[in-house]
DNA sequence: GCCGTTTTCGGCCCGACTGTTTTCAGTCG
């Protein structure tokens, strides 16, 4: 088993133990738990072979020995027994809006309801209304949640749609009068790979036309909750936003609380009470005396003797205490990209020329750029025989002389082939200044072989980049079946960058594998992999999985200035 | 069930909003 079928279990079992109406702070460890190990850049079958289950955050003596019993046999036999008691598929009824554990529990007592179809069912006859504190209008409530839920393609939106949106709505609500500021919160800001939902908070000291004005807007098909200070809306393809709204004057802790996670905003609550202080979204309040209030975030953390946390930080993986003892490392930031090391051009399967995607690169400020077009297996995208391949490097020497202000190299996104070996001959790569190995095909390889493959790649003395490691896609295709520890070792003994794909689609790596590379002091490099002048805003994705990673401009390969990435690249052969 | 420069036992965050209620339970973030 990997670590998110692990997490997926003990997130289900959490699930289940609440519709059974066990003590809360059972089921919280179970979900703190399974928040760890989704968050674990290791893989859990080596965590436990080396016997370090005990130092995962969350995992005590009764989660480790489950743990070890699903490793041991893959079946565990405490989960068997309450699926017998509680049928495992309430699990997603627990989906819909406005249906918690204790209503799932009554809806299976007494109506024997256990699927979301029957859930939806039993609402459209009417039959919930009588139970008891349900009416009409819970049922009717109930109904559009489950029919909000089909609608959704997946349970939750890739940032790369996210992002746009919310920046949709901050600029408009920015021109407002009444707003002094917006910003998005949630897991956007956190740069989570997808959301939930939107959440924007507003500074505005007369909220209700500011609310008003946020209801109106044309996206909007209906409201789902609306007080004083918060509205919730769904749009008409199904994204849910939420708008909170607050006085200029608490606006810091309105943002951190908005901000999350939860699971940090708890760890944080907690150090407040230490300190005397109750920690709300309105601001700190005393035992006696005059609530402290906070107009922006970093006041927030002052109050607790903290530095302000990044928010891409803020996931209770340490952090808080890493911020106590001023261990905290500086993450990169989206300024400090120096160049790009793998963008494509219309020799392979890119939407524009050569010279376009240099102008582009160049009018962003960025010092170098790398065509990494496809190579000559990969038929589909058009990709580069040896004799093309020589033909492009006149072109690239030739928009070299025409677009100013940027260095133009040539390499190539390499296929690492089915049987493990490169695309092209050594004498090829030898001449190319960057070398992307990549996997597109025969992803679906048992581990041992598909591991190899890789490992062959990285000890190739002219690679230089592995390309979106795992071959994974957000929302979509499993990652390869990898040793990630083994590659990810191998990597960093023999000096070659892992990618961080920046295409949101991907995000290969993630943040908790990119984090064990910066644990390993290995190397990243943030590539958008564009295809198209456009692509190259991914970095901001790119850079938000760094960022989730704790690494350090430092430890990414493009934040080096051009001389330094030179001297890497000949360094390596 | 986890965890400890307040603790190895007794704690474990805080508030808004809704619907069905006449004071609160449930859900959500």
């Amino acid at each position: 088993m990997n670590n998110r079928e692990v997490a997926r279990l003990f997130s289900d079992t959490a699930d289940l133990l609440e519709i059974k109406g066990e003590a809360i702070y059972r089921i919280l460890a179970y979900r703190r738990a399974a928040e760890s190990l989704s968050g674990l850049g290791e893989d859990i079958n080596e965590v436990w072979r080396t016997k370090r289950l005990r130092q995962i955050p969350g995992v005590g003596e009764a989660i480790a020995s489950k743990i070890d019993e699903l490793l041991k046999t893959g079946k565990l036999t405490f989960y068997e027994k309450l699926a017998a008691e509680i049928p495992p598929s309430l699990v997603e009824v627990l989906k819909v809006g406005d249906v918690g554990p204790k209503k799932a529990a009554r809806f299976w007592k007494e109506l024997g309801i256990t699927t979301l179809s029957e859930l939806e069912e039993a609402a459209s006859l009417g039959r919930l209304r009588g139970l008891p504190g349900m009416g009409e209008r819970s049922e009717a409530r109930i109904l559009e949640s489950i029919q909000a839920l089909s609608r959704r393609e997946t349970d939750r939106i890739s940032i790369g749609v996210a992002w746009p949106a919310a920046q949709g709505f901050l600029e408009r609500l920015r021109s407002l009068p009444e707003v002094a500021a917006a910003e998005a919160g949630g897991s956007l800001r956190r740069m989570r790979e997808t959301v939930g939902d939107l959440d924007i908070i507003v500074a505005s000291d007369s909220p209700e036309p500011v609310m008003k004005a946020f209801l109106a807007f044309p996206e909007v098909e209906r409201v789902r909750g609306q007080g004083e200070t918060k509205a919730s809306v769904e749009l008409h393809d199904g994204m849910r936003v939420q708008l909170w709204v607050h006085p200029s004057a608490h606006f810091g802790t309105a943002l951190q609380y908005a901000t999350g996670s939860q699971a940090h905003n708890v760890r944080l609550r907690e150090l407040s009470l230490a300190k005397g202080l109750s920690l709300s979204e309105h601001g700190f309040k005393p035992k006696k005396g005059k609530d402290i209030r906070c107009a922006n975030e970093a006041e927030v953390y002052e109050t607790l003797g903290l530095p302000w946390i990044p928010p891409e930080m803020r996931e209770d993986r340490g952090e808080i205490k890493a911020a106590l003892e001023s261990r905290l490392p500086v993450p990169i930031a989206l300024t400090d990209l120096e160049g790009e090391l793998h963008a494509h051009s219309d020799w392979s399967d890119g939407q524009t020329s050569i010279e376009d995607m240099a102008r582009a690169a160049a009018g962003l400020g960025l010092q170098y750029l790398v065509i990494s077009d496809h190579s000559r297996s990969l038929g589909v995208a058009n990709g580069l025989s040896i004799e093309r391949l020589e033909a492009q490097r006149k072109v690239i020497a030739a928009a070299q002389k025409s677009v100013r202000g940027i260095r133009l190299l040539q390499g190539s996104e390499v296929e690492i082939l089915a049987d493990g070996r490169l695309d092209y001959p050594d004498e090829v790569l030898a001449k190319l200044d960057v070398v992307v190995a990549s996997l597109h095909t025969s992803l679906r390889q048992p581990r041992e072989k598909v591991t190899r493959r890789l490992l062959n790649a990285i000890r190739n003395p002219h690679v230089d980049i592995i390309g979106h490691p795992t071959g994974r896609m957000v929302n979509g295709r499993e990652a390869a079946d990898l040793d990630m520890e083994a590659i990810l070792t191998a990597a960093v003994e023999n000096d070659v960058a892992l990618e961080i794909n920046a295409n949101p689609e991907r995000l290969d790596l993630n943040d908790a594998h990119a984090r064990r590379v910066v644990e390993l002091g290995g190397l990243l490099s943030i590539n958008t992999d564009a295809h198209h002048p456009d692509h190259f805003d991914f970095r901001r994705y790119g850079v938000g999985v760094a960022r989730r990673a704790w690494a350090p401009a430092e430890a990414v390969v493009n934040t080096w200035p051009l001389e330094r990435l030179l001297d890497w690249l000949s360094a390596r052969g």
